[in-house]
DNA sequence: TAGTTCTTTCAAATACTTTTGAAGGTTCCG
DNA sequence: CGGAACCTTCAAAAGTATTTGAAAGAACTA
């Protein structure tokens, strides 16, 4: 090899599932070219270079350099080294299971975790109130226990879904996935 | 009633459930004050006026407007006739499943549709490189179709989570929710 | 119709996020 | 050591998204 001097193009179909990802993952919350800079890794039959993706990006070197750092930081892209290689090489992670859970088991702990608690805070605020000697303080917080508890109830419905997505991934025995697939008749 | 001064103001636990379901919103992808506001309404033992939103969150004159009418866009606010009123008056609807069918219903056809068909449309692509003469492009196109095609299936089993919960939310029999609670032991 | 009350719109302002690229760091090699 | 190759950092720029409030618009009432 040793050239250097290409410029790394993406084909049509890379380019396209680079963006189609990109912009789900940007739904998703993260940053668009964190999608599109492991799309590329995950289309390419090796490891590419940092001035691989910013050719094929069209990004520039600190921008790739941040975005694969934080992708490794999510555990879903690795470095790897390359026999003879100055430079450092990135590979994605190609298990989409374990990235996805990775991802669910961060976020469940800070958001849905956060959300339950304060709920339950809530819950007690509210609780105390039904004791208030105030009729309308009183209607008032009855309707409000309820309705934080159906808050609360949500939540944590949503943590067992995510924990389930968690549990189905690591033992890849997918009873969710399943489960799923008994459901729903058509496409 | 009548008077018209009393600046309305939140109790702490009022508050601190619409910044919770701000957040979460806000994480969802849409903007905290849908989230906020549909809480202040969610709590509310009665229906309440733009100005009594605009005063309990602090908004202008223009978010709220703004925010009502985005909400009852999605479906999750509603407005309602209030006897001898002059203003408009705006309730939450209370179905939480109702509502989050309602969203994902929407996002489901234009996000993961959408990702599906390029989806598809990619794995077209790689397909025709296969038949290719060469056999580094040929090698290339095979690991390619493999890995589109993990992408497609999973934006497919996406797809069939989300309309397991739509049926759920529908029928409220609700097959999933029975499924999660029976899986996992701890809280 | 004119006045009042309430709602909507939208251009401008503000706030927030992402991207850039040059400067500085690190590692390796002669 | 000095230089080359590479990587990271970060302040500034560019790009987005959200919020404001004043003006226009509707709907009612007398």
């Amino acid at each position: 090899m040793a050239v250097g001097k290409e410029k790394r193009t993406l084909l049509p179909h890379e380019a396209a599932v680079s963006d189609v990802v990109g912009k789900l993952i940007e739904f998703w919350g993260f940053k668009r070219n964190m999608g599109r800079v492991w799309s590329v890794l995950y289309l390419s039959p090796d490891a590419l270079s940092a001035e691989d993706l910013r050719q094929s990006l069209r990004l520039s070197s600190g921008a790739v350099s941040m975005t694969v750092n934080e992708l490794m930081r999510w555990g879903v892209v690795r470095k790897v080294w390359v026999q003879g290689e100055r430079k450092d090489f990135y590979t994605a992670e190609v298990q989409l299971w374990r990235m996805i859970s990775r991802v669910f088991n961060e976020r469940e702990k800070s958001e849905i975790v956060m959300a339950i608690e304060a709920f339950e805070e809530a819950l007690g605020e509210a609780s105390k109130l039904r004791g208030s000697s105030d009729p309308k303080v009183r209607a008032r917080a009855d309707l409000q226990y309820d309705r934080i508890k159906q808050l609360l109830e949500l939540a944590k419905l949503g943590k067992r879904l995510i924990e389930t997505l968690l549990a189905t991934a690591k033992i890849d025995a997918e009873p969710l996935v399943r489960f799923l697939l008994r459901q729903v008749p058509s496409s």
